[in-house]
DNA sequence: CTTGGTAAAGATAATAATTCTCCTTTAGGA
DNA sequence: TCCTAAAGGAGAATTATTATCTTTACCAAG
């Protein structure tokens, strides 16, 4: 995503566009591999040292509540954030901790399909995500 | 699970059998619903006000890495407990944080199948879980 | 371009959750 | 029964996150 559309997004959503809010940003989609609250800090205290912590979290916070970020569960504990916000599952490595996007629309519509035919008893479903938990080989 | 049971896979695990570990154990059994470290604590207190916490989350931890218990995360990112073993999807509430199992061999051959055919590049895959949110109907 | 209201940022304190440290106790094999 | 490593207890320390309060600066209106 471009800086400009982010600009446009803020505003659509009614919030101010700030520099800490532009740097923030850029910087989950720099770092892509779903960062933690801990990296984003680490990346952006690089450029700019002066931006404070709890700013980073209310960013992050208000990223999230307005559909501008994703947050992604990982297998430990710590928070992650995801700048692509089309459907999509994730791969992670339990060794290294590593999160990787995987998209497969014929996997989604064979699921979807699934579903359509036989309901969940009394749930209503909103998404379905997969966790593929694996090994990356090479590299 | 039975008490006995536990006390089986302890001493498999070279773990000592320890009334605590007992205790906390049958509180992620009884409290069932994926309980969060708090819950049990709440719980063990009213029997057992002696335990201390740090016994707690070392329990668990030790449980989790031992294979005797799972972590699941909840919407709120926060970790909680399941003994239940053998593979199973989750249902998540979003609105009531409520965490329900659910099963489907069927929807596991599924998708085993369509991953047979179709591998997932420089990834080998250990295990697929559902992350399935939604709302829960009536009750 | 200036200004003023308000949302957001900064600093720091407070809280919450978890881990650590150190010392004591205990399980369980010898 | 004894010995020792493992485990538990208490509370300090650490870490992550949230709350509070003050200051700053975005941006709309004039």
């Amino acid at each position: 995503m471009t800086t400009d559309r982010l600009r446009e997004l803020l505003k659509e959503k009614g919030l101010k566009v700030t520099p800490q809010r532009i740097v923030i940003f850029e910087a989950v989609v720099n770092l892509k591999n779903h960062p933690a609250v801990e990296n984003i800090i680490e990346y952006i205290k690089i450029k700019h040292p002066n931006i404070s912590i709890g700013t980073v979290y209310k960013v992050l916070d208000s990223f999230v509540e307005n559909g501008l970020l994703k947050k992604v569960k990982s297998e430990n504990d710590i928070m992650r954030y995801d700048a692509v916000l089309h459907h999509h599952h994730h791969l992670y490595c339990a060794t290294t901790d590593r999160i990787e996007d995987f998209e497969d629309p014929n996997l989604d519509k064979l699921i979807n399909d699934y579903f359509r035919k036989k309901k969940i008893k009394s749930f209503n479903i909103k998404n379905i995500t997969l966790q593929i938990t694996g090994e990356f080989n090479n590299k």
